[in-house]
DNA sequence: ATCCTCCCCTAC
DNA sequence: TAAGGTAGGGGAGGAT
């Protein structure tokens, strides 16, 4: 009702931006953008304009010109296949030249210098290989190499241990897949070297976001805004697959061709994956760095445990660390108490198992890492290597289903009921099959788990993690779950973890036998039920193949230092305009605008201990729910500013900018009655 | 009761 | 030096 009234009142707000627009001219160009991601993901952001390379899959081994990249992107723009290691579908070799004792060590498979593939590509046509072969003299006899199998057996409940063990070896087999050429040591910093060694240019000037491009600047860095954006497009993307899809589903097909049994499931309960990549950034950093498998790696901006001797000014961390302790929950775990006056403060995005057996985690500063041990070794982001295996990953499950629940970049719930059923699998089986798949094609390592709902998955995941797969099964839950350490559960983080472990709750098992009551005294009333639940293993909520986003925000809690109120009225609105843009390229319009301000707290020094970070704060909201439909920058920018000055801060000692919509609704949902009013409301005026 | 605003918490 | 984002669930307490 209300909703009618609004929608054909918004368009005659905003009729001058619809004529220029054109309501039909949007619905086209929000098509086309939907196009263009989906497009995107087929391809890896390669646009595919032939199919001379259908059938064929390469495997580069070498150094070779054109360089292995563009030759990928050759392969993807001309219906070809790339493959990062030579597998038993490896139809050709390509290298400009290879040392006689490696040629025969690569079996049948023709070795192809790479001008057949440019040229071929010249002619519009696929060229006969043989006429490009790199050594005529191959044996056709020599025994194959293929990928090495990674079967771990499904890990049972005794012999969790082990698994470290066997990870092991098997890194040391794929390392020795690897092309040394790709072996690039620029990059890769031990944390114990000085960094006033490695630093001796003059300092360029801080850019804080007062500075005209740092916004763009950051996101650019911003490990975090990357996952973020990364996790809500593949949210997307699998809504839109499904709404394309032919029900055609490649992979699943050829699995059941090549390794289908058939088995009489007379009734089969329906069984959840789980599946995510081991230490995502750190094995994407991998692939070009084989001499660091095996040992403790981190992903990180900075490349020292150690901030250089000399930064401008020492700053005086106590103060600030003071405070940190006295607002931290109570029985919380501190993140700065390894912190010195010259530790790093760069954050670890992820880090490799290795280093976890030091007690290094993910999120933790460098510092206190680097204190843990001494021999970790940093790599720096590579952030299209993420996005392109994200793509890889989502691209190759859906080929088998697009059952997907989408968590994030690295990480899928998926209902496997079908595929066993059709390819009559077992769990085991298909765990190994897709993850040996996934290995192949990106390069990288993942863990899968298996469940009869997604808590059970999840756990399993983390049972099988690194490399290894679990399936836990109905009559082993309750027993499993007994065992399990609170803070293993989703929804379980420091705060929950610190109330519980006051109340003497360690494990599943104790939650188990205490009182509902007591538990939801403290940590709340959903919560607490939820726990009683997980904590024997029951999830009620279903998979969520359909997503429909409820807020659009941006926010920066970095690099947020004014000398004038004018330089803090300009970021404010290029936020404006960036949420604007967001919530454009979603198609939607908001109602309600909220804006949060995080705020120098009162004794918190001006310097904050970490550079350009935000410190201690207090955090401050402010929201407007208006009639008004939200819909253009500048009406972002008024509101903005008018709660900004209803907060009223000091602009100094702001550390923290965000803007935040809701109360969200389609600008032109298609296919229902109420935009079918709409759409003929609009054009009758 | 139910809704709204301003928080806090969690997960990647 | 360093790039501490983003979305969603949910609770407290006041307004309706
Ligand atoms: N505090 C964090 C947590 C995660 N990430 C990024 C880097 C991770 O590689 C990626 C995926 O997060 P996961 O929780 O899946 O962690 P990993 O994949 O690194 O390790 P695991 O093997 O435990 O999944 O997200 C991050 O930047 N900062
Ligand atoms: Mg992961
Ligand atoms: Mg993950």
């Amino acid at each position: 009702m209300g909703r009618t009234r609004l929608c054909s009142r918004k368009k005659r707000d905003r009729k001058t931006e619809d004529d220029e627009n054109g309501f039909g001219g949007w619905g086209g160009y929000m098509a086309a953008k939907r196009a263009k991601l989906l497009d995107q993901f087929h391809t890896g952001g390669i646009e595919k304009v032939s199919n001379i390379f259908e059938g064929v899959a390469i495997h580069v081994n070498g150094l070779t010109k054109p360089p292995i990249q563009e030759l990928k992107n050759l392969m993807a723009a001309h219906g070809g296949v790339f493959h990062m290691y030579q597998v038993s579908s490896t139809t050709h070799i390509i290298a400009s030249n290879l040392p006689n004792v490696k040629i025969k060590h690569l079996g049948t498979v023709p070795i192809v210098k790479p001008s057949w593939i440019t040229e071929s590509i010249s002619f519009g046509k696929l060229l006969d290989y043989r006429r490009y072969l790199l050594y005529t003299n191959q044996s056709s006899t020599q025994p194959r190499i293929d990928f090495p199998i990674l079967e771990k057996p499904l890990a049972t409940k005794a012999d969790n241990a082990s698994a470290s063990c066997s990870k092991a070896t098997k890194d040391n087999e794929i390392s020795e897949n690897i092309e040394e050429n790709l072996v690039n040591t620029d990059c890769v910093s031990s944390v114990s070297a000085d960094s006033t060694v490695l630093e001796q240019k003059s300092r360029a000037p801080t850019k804080t976001a007062a500075d005209p491009n740092f916004l763009e600047e950051f996101y650019n860095n911003s490990r975090l805004h990357l996952i973020s954006t990364l996790g809500a497009e593949f949210k997307q993307l699998v809504g839109q697959m499904r709404e394309k899809s032919n029900g055609k589903f490649p992979g699943k097909e050829n699995l059941i061709f090549t390794k289908g049994k058939y088995t009489n499931h007379i009734l089969m309960n329906s069984v959840v994956m789980h599946i995510d990549m081991d230490c995502f950034f750190v094995s994407v950093g991998l692939r070009n760095h084989p001499e660091l498998r095996g040992k403790p790696v981190a992903i990180t901006h900075a490349r020292s445990g150690q901030i250089s001797n000399r930064p401008d000014r020492k700053i005086n961390r106590e103060l600030e660390f003071a405070l940190y302790s006295e607002r931290l929950p109570e029985g919380a775990i501190s993140r700065i108490d390894a912190i010195d006056a010259n530790a790093s403060m760069s954050e670890i995005a992820s880090c490799s198992y290795e280093a976890r057996k030091y007690g290094i985690k993910n999120g933790m500063f460098l510092g206190q890492a680097a204190k843990l041990c001494p021999e970790l070794k940093t790599l720096p982001y590579d952030f299209e290597g993420y996005k392109e295996v994200s793509n890889t990953l989502y691209k190759t499950i859906a080929s088998y289903t697009l059952d997907i629940e989408a968590v994030s970049c690295d990480e899928m719930y998926v209902d496997v009921t079908q595929i066993l059923k059709e390819t009559g699998l077992t769990v085991e089986d298909w765990a190994s099959h897709i993850r040996n798949e996934i290995m192949t094609v990106t390069g990288c390592l993942c863990s899968t788990g298996f469940g009869a709902n997604r808590l059970q998955a999840r756990l399993a995941t983390r049972k099988a993690k690194p490399a290894g797969q679990y399936y836990l099964q109905a009559d082993d839950v309750e027993m499993y779950m007994a065992e399990i350490p609170l803070a293993d559960l989703p929804g379980v983080g420091r705060a929950t973890l610190a109330k519980l472990r006051n109340l003497g709750l360690n494990t599943c098992g104790d939650v188990q036998v205490a009182s509902l009551k007591v538990i939801q005294s403290e940590i709340g009333q959903k919560a607490g039920e939820t726990l009683k639940e997980q904590s024997r293993g029951l999830d009620r909520r279903p998979l969520n193949f359909h997503h429909e986003r409820k807020s659009v925000s941006a926010e920066v809690n970095y690099g947020i230092r004014f000398k004038t109120l004018d330089e803090c009225h300009n970021f404010l609105q290029s936020l404006s305009n960036e949420v604007y843009s967001r919530l454009n390229d979603i198609g939607m319009r908001a109602r309600c605008l909220t804006l949060k301000l995080l705020v120098r707290a009162a004794d918190a020094p001006i310097e904050t201990a970490k550079f350009l970070g935000h410190g201690v704060c207090d955090s401050l909201t402010k929201s407007t729910t208006s009639n008004v439909i939200i819909n253009d920058p500048q009406i972002i920018y008024k509101e903005t500013k008018s709660l900004y000055d209803k907060i009223n801060p000091v602009f100094s000692d702001l550390r923290g900018i965000g803007i935040q919509l809701s109360k969200l609704e389609k600008i032109a949902p298609i296919n229902t009655t109420l935009s079918n009013f709409c759409g003929r409301h609009d054009q009758a005026n």
